[in-house]
DNA sequence: AACGTTGATTACAACGTTGTAGAAACCTGA
DNA sequence: TCAGGTTTCTACAACGTTGTAATCAACGTT
């Protein structure tokens, strides 16, 4: 059975107001009324609706995280930081894992919000700047690089400078042929682009020209698609003695499939990635990759949310960095 | 700016009642009506209010999963298919990462739980039968071995004769010298204690005595954990020649460490690990595992909630078994 | 003794939605 | 034309909570 603040009232022998005064800890109340109404509270093990909370005052205290998919490591290590940072508001952090489909992320940044929750931090893949345009209502910061200039509050991380590194660090180790491994045409593929240009410039900037042949495509970032790029690029006979993964799901899948074809790692072929997982950490060899400040793009995001509920609701849109740098391990030292 | 049932009703020039007709779906409305509300809610973007619904209908159509943490793999993969499988039934899916502290459980299992979302499929770490006991509330279906006998639905596998089964692969190997990691003795390890108990079991079935000091403790189950204890193991002086991990990321830190100390998988030492996650498809060696039927157990919990949800509230809780198989790799072939 | 001040408590309305019950409009067939 | 039935629509109340404003008691001050 489930108590509203009537039955505790009427346990306590007094009103409504009192009762849900006692709960949201106004100050003037009586402490042995105060006392009566707690024991009564205790007793029927009452606990406030928070649908009628949030009818009547606006706020829930629960903000979401939408992301694509959660068995991508990044984002499950994002989750834990922004779970973390949002403690600290009080805040309560439900996860919305979307799939990345363009009619789930619009019903995650529409349905899920109608009420239900304060804020939303939202990792879009396949939503425009137009579909979020047309969602006035609920507060939002943006995670990654779909919308450029979106209408939302917007965190990110320089993804051509840190792919630009990571690329002139193969070429520090004196490797010629580098391959890249996550391209993607589609317009959802805006990491994907950002990355090949940071990559691309890499290569310009150390006089080495760009080959076609050294792209290769993927269309998710599994481990799955990673393994099947690099067998692709070892078949089609082109040698390369370096590769770059777009991020670190793909570069373990590369480095199973170069062990298989029985090439060494980093003697005969280094390997890079992107996004600092837990895994590369662990795998054999371990991983080199770009380390973006998950946390700090975790507290960005909360932060901005919060002021957004707070104070400047139309405030223009803001768009902050975070911070990234290089963690060189054995596969490409 | 927000819409209300009002507005639409006055611009369609209906009232509040049909427009809310409309929304539902219901069918007595005449064909030049409905388009005009229609219309009306494409004009305004009106969308309806979850809170004010909930608290008049009783439902959200939302539901929640609580696991400790998600970026452990199994755990992902397993959020993946709920998220799934509630789909069929028309549920979003919103995820709480616990932590697997009490506290949080314990505001997992109440907090979110106060009338925003219709049920919870819920894997508790910390909590005992005594803490849910508390809940009536909350229709909730429990996922893993914690709380036995407890007083909701319950979704698990067999993980005594899982673990009783791979460490019998191992033995089949010729593997005499046969270690575990992951042990546990505080009241949350009740995973830890079946899957030791399963150990157990399969070298008294083979003849072979249980040596405490194969036994290395692992206070939480990530890959550095798995790596630490294998070290010291290794650093102890029993000289294993296979190791059963209780759970995937233990192994491929031990596949790390016994890597760094110059030891051939399965060669010198073979090694197990139990949940199938993706990553030990493409580790290298690629690793000999337990693989529960995630699927199953999703689609498990969120039809046992499903009944609850709709029909027998004051049923007795019911216990389910999901398959399990063996998935054998390189690490012990 | 009358007064204002402060503290403690309460009645009422409202948040946006939908179920109930009933009114209004529309049909059908005599 | 009207009775009788069916379809379409609406007024009202209620879900559980909290903000506003009002009431009441207790107190110290003139």
């Amino acid at each position: 059975m489930r108590h509203r603040l009537k039955d505790v009232a009427e346990r306590a022998g007094v009103s409504v107001k009192t009762v849900s005064n006692v709960v949201n800890g106004y100050q003037h109340v009586r402490p042995d009324t105060r006392a009566r109404v707690e024991q009564a509270i205790a007793e029927l093990n009452y606990r406030p609706n928070l649908s009628a909370r949030s009818l009547r005052k606006g706020r829930t205290g629960v903000i979401a995280l939408a992301v694509p998919e959660l068995d991508i490591p990044y984002f499950a290590e994002l989750a834990r930081h922004v779970v973390t940072a949002a403690a600290e508001h009080g805040w309560t952090v439900l996860i919305d894992q979307t799939g990345g489909g363009p009619e789930q992320e619009r019903k995650a940044a529409r349905g899920i919000g109608d009420h239900l929750i304060d804020g939303l931090i939202f990792s879009p893949l396949a939503l425009t700047a137009a579909d979020l345009a047309g969602l006035d209502g609920l507060p939002m910061v943006l995670l990654g690089e779909r919308v450029d200039h979106g209408p939302a509050d917007h965190v990110m991380i320089d993804n051509v400078s840190a792919a630009r590194q990571i690329t002139a660090h193969l070429v520090g180790l004196g490797r010629r042929r580098i391959a890249a491994i996550g391209a993607q045409r589609t317009p959802e593929g805006a990491s994907a682009r950002l990355r090949l240009a940071g990559y691309a410039a890499a290569l310009a900037d150390a006089g080495l020209g760009y080959d076609e042949r050294l792209v290769a495509p993927a269309a998710a970032w599994h481990r799955a698609d990673g393994a099947a790029a690099m067998r692709a690029l070892l078949d089609s006979g082109v040698r390369p003695d370096a590769v770059f993964c777009f991020n670190d799901t793909l570069a373990l899948g590369a480095l199973r499939a170069l062990h298989e074809a029985g090439l060494r790692v980093p003697e005969d072929v280094a390997v890079a990635g992107f996004d600092d997982i837990e895994d590369g950490r662990f795998s054999i060899p371990t991983l080199s990759t770009v380390a973006p400040d998950k946390e700090r793009i975790a507290r960005l995001a909360v932060d901005l949310l919060a002021d957004r509920l707070d104070a400047d609701r139309g405030a223009p849109p803001r768009e902050l960095v975070a911070p990234h740098r290089l963690a060189l391990r054995e596969s490409a030292p």
